[in-house]
DNA sequence: ACTATATCCTGTATGC
DNA sequence: TGCATACAGGATATAG
């Protein structure tokens, strides 16, 4: 599943491969995947065609490719999404979505989504900061990322905490991986009252998320299967490094225990039952017996 | 304004 | 062998 350092290395990857390149023609080969163009897959072809392409860039799990004009290429990679440069003459991968053909007769760039829960759409004006993509927090990578004023804005939350973990508007770029990881490494069970955490438990979960998605940005991603890969179709390595997720009935690596799977918002969450023990009582346990007092 | 849930989608694994 | 079901889980629309 790409989260934030997958999506950071396929970012690089296009800064290299796209870099002033200028399309010559776009086939849609699957509608879906630009199913919030307006116009239609012929459409958004059309109006792609003798734009030139400058420095991609990214907010969370958002990534947009710029034009030289000020528009940009929106692409979000949901569950299964790649980027991948290929010979114009190379056989077809399963699930090839979107071609586009560059005037340099270089290599091809394709869009390729088993599930299609991502895809690409145009945002008029939006090369510097889509409006699509306003709404999104700043992720632990950006510059301009203040970790103060992500703790507070955690604690101003009524929900568990790894339900605001993967709010997007809160903190982005971070999804049930990496979730999960940052819990082990604080030490905190998902369902643990966000309001409930102290400023600097909260600050140390931040920091385990930051570093944790370091690392794997570090070895190229985690890639469990050949749904995330970068654009010239290599996986990442970080899935040796995990200590929670996917980890279900192995020992903890701190405390022996073993791992355990819970459902929780419709996935999965992996935690140890030792080093990540659930709170006391829920908020919505709380609010009950407040109401029956 | 905040919170929680249903929904989209397809390939793979598993059970009967 | 075939058929049904569970699972993977991003973001968003919608309901409360």
């Amino acid at each position: 599943m790409p989260e934030l350092p997958e999506v950071e290395v396929v970012r690089r990857g296009l800064a290299a491969g796209l870099r002033s390149r200028t399309i010559a023609a776009v086939e849609v080969l699957h509608p879906r995947p630009v199913r919030r163009h307006p116009t239609g897959p012929e459409g958004f072809a059309l109006t792609l065609a003798g734009r030139t392409f400058t420095e991609p860039r990214r907010r969370g799990k958002f990534l947009w490719l710029p034009f030289a004009d000020g528009d940009a290429l929106l692409a979000h990679l949901g569950m299964s999404g790649q980027f991948r440069f290929n010979d114009a003459s190379d056989p077809l991968a399963p699930n090839t979505r979107v071609l586009v053909d560059f005037l340099d007769g270089g290599p091809q760039l394709r869009f390729v989504d088993q599930r299609m829960f991502g895809g690409l759409s145009i945002s008029v004006g939006g090369a510097e900061l889509p409006a699509e993509v306003a709404h999104i927090g700043l992720d632990p990578f950006d510059p301009g990322f203040d970790v103060e004023r992500a703790v507070s804005q955690i604690l101003a939350r009524r929900s568990g905490i790894k339900r605001v973990l993967l709010n997007q508007e809160v903190v982005s770029g971070i999804g049930n991986i990496y979730a999960d990881e940052a819990l082990w490494e604080a030490r905190l069970h998902y369902d643990t009252p966000a309001q409930s955490l102290s400023r600097r438990r909260a600050r140390a979960l931040l920091v385990a998320a930051s570093q944790v998605m370091e690392g794997a940005l570090a070895v190229g991603g985690t890639s469990f299967d050949a749904l995330y890969v970068n654009v010239n179709g290599a996986s990442g390595y970080f899935d040796r490094s995990l200590h929670a997720y996917g980890r279900e009935g192995q020992a903890c690596r701190r405390c022996g225990r073993p791992i355990v799977r819970e459902a929780f918002m419709n996935r999965s969450s992996y935690r140890c039952p030792g080093c990540q023990r659930a709170p006391r009582a829920s908020s919505a346990q709380r609010s009950t017996r407040v109401t029956a007092l």
